[in-house]
DNA sequence: CATTTAATTTAGAATGATTCTAAGCTTTAT
DNA sequence: ATAAAGCTTAGAATCATTCTAAATTAAATG
C-alpha cells in the first residue's frame, strides 16, 4: 500500500491507529481538493468499490477535526463540509452552486480584539455571494 | 401602540405589512441584545402572554432577513441565530456557553480578493473559543 | 495457538431543527 | 356583501446528524 504511506503516518503522529477506514478517508481527502460533503464522501469512496459506513464517515471525520487533521467548515444549516486545509485562510461560499473558494488571508491585519474572549481555538472568515462560474453559464 | 411606532416605520419603509406578529418579532429583535434562536424567541414571547405559532417565528424571521431588518447567523449545524445588527461586525463565539460576542471590523483592511466571486452579498468573521465567564466561573 | 479484552465498524433507530402542507383566519378590494 | 389575496397556524414530513447495541476486527494474555 505505498499510497497509504503518507497518510499512515499522518495518523500515527495523531496517535490514531491506521484503520483501513481511516486510511481510506484520509487519502480520499488529501486527493481531494474541494470541500465534500459527508454524503459525497461517501458516495465517491463507495463508487470507487469501498465498503464504508456513513456513520464511520462521520465518526472517523469528527475524529480528524477533533486531531486537527482536518477542519469543518461550519456553513449555515445546510451539510458540514470538510476541507484538507487546517492553516488560516478566507473561504468564499457560492450561494448558487455552493463551491467554496479558498483565499489565504493575514488575521493580523485586522488586530481583532474580543475582551471577552479568553482563548480563540479557531478563526474564520466568510464571504459569500455568487461565483463567476454561475453568472456567465445562466 | 406608541412603542411600535417604530418597528411600524421599519417595516413599512421595507414594503413589508406590519401585522402584530411581524411588529412583536422585530420589536423583540430590537429590544434584545443579543443573538437568539427560534426557540428562545418564541419562548419569550409565549412567556410575555402573545400568541404566536413557531412556523410564523420561522417565516417572519427569514423573511426580515431577505429584506435586510436582520441578519442570519449561520454557525456549525446547531441552531440558527439572529442578530439585530446588519451592519458588518465580527462574531467570538463561546463553544462552551453559545453566548455571540459583537465587535467591530474594517473589513478593508483585509482586502481580500476572491478571482471566483462575480459579487459578494455578506461578510462574515467568526472567532470561536471560551470566553472569560466561562473559565472563570469553573 | 486459543481465548479474553479492547477497539472499531456497522445498520438502523432516534433526535431535533427546519420546511412543507393544507386549512383557517384577516385584511383589502370589488 | 362577497370575493380575493395575504398571513398565520398545527401538525406532518424531511433530512442531516447522533445514538445504540450488536457484529467484526485487532491486540493482548495465558
Amino acid at each position: 500500500m505505498k499510497e497509504f504511506d503518507r497518510v499512515t503516518a499522518l495518523l500515527e503522529a495523531k496517535g490514531i491507529k491506521p484503520s483501513l477506514q481511516r486510511l481510506l478517508l484520509l487519502h480520499y481527502m488529501h486527493s481531494c481538493h474541494e470541500h465534500p460533503t459527508v454524503e459525497r464522501i461517501h458516495a465517491d469512496l463507495t463508487k470507487q468499490g469501498h465498503s464504508l459506513s456513513k456513520a464511520t464517515v462521520y465518526n472517523t471525520l469528527t475524529l480528524f477535526v477533533q486531531k486537527g487533521l482536518l477542519r469543518l467548515v461550519g456553513l449555515d444549516h445546510s451539510e458540514a463540509r470538510y476541507d484538507i486545509l487546517t492553516c488560516d485562510h478566507a473561504h468564499f461560499v457560492c450561494e448558487r452552486c455552493g463551491t467554496i473558494y479558498d483565499v489565504p488571508v493575514d488575521f493580523d491585519l485586522l488586530n481583532l480584539q474580543f475582551p471577552e474572549a479568553e482563548n480563540v481555538r479557531q478563526r474564520d472568515i466568510f464571504y459569500r455571494g455568487v461565483c463567476k462560474r454561475c453568472t456567465t453559464q445562466n
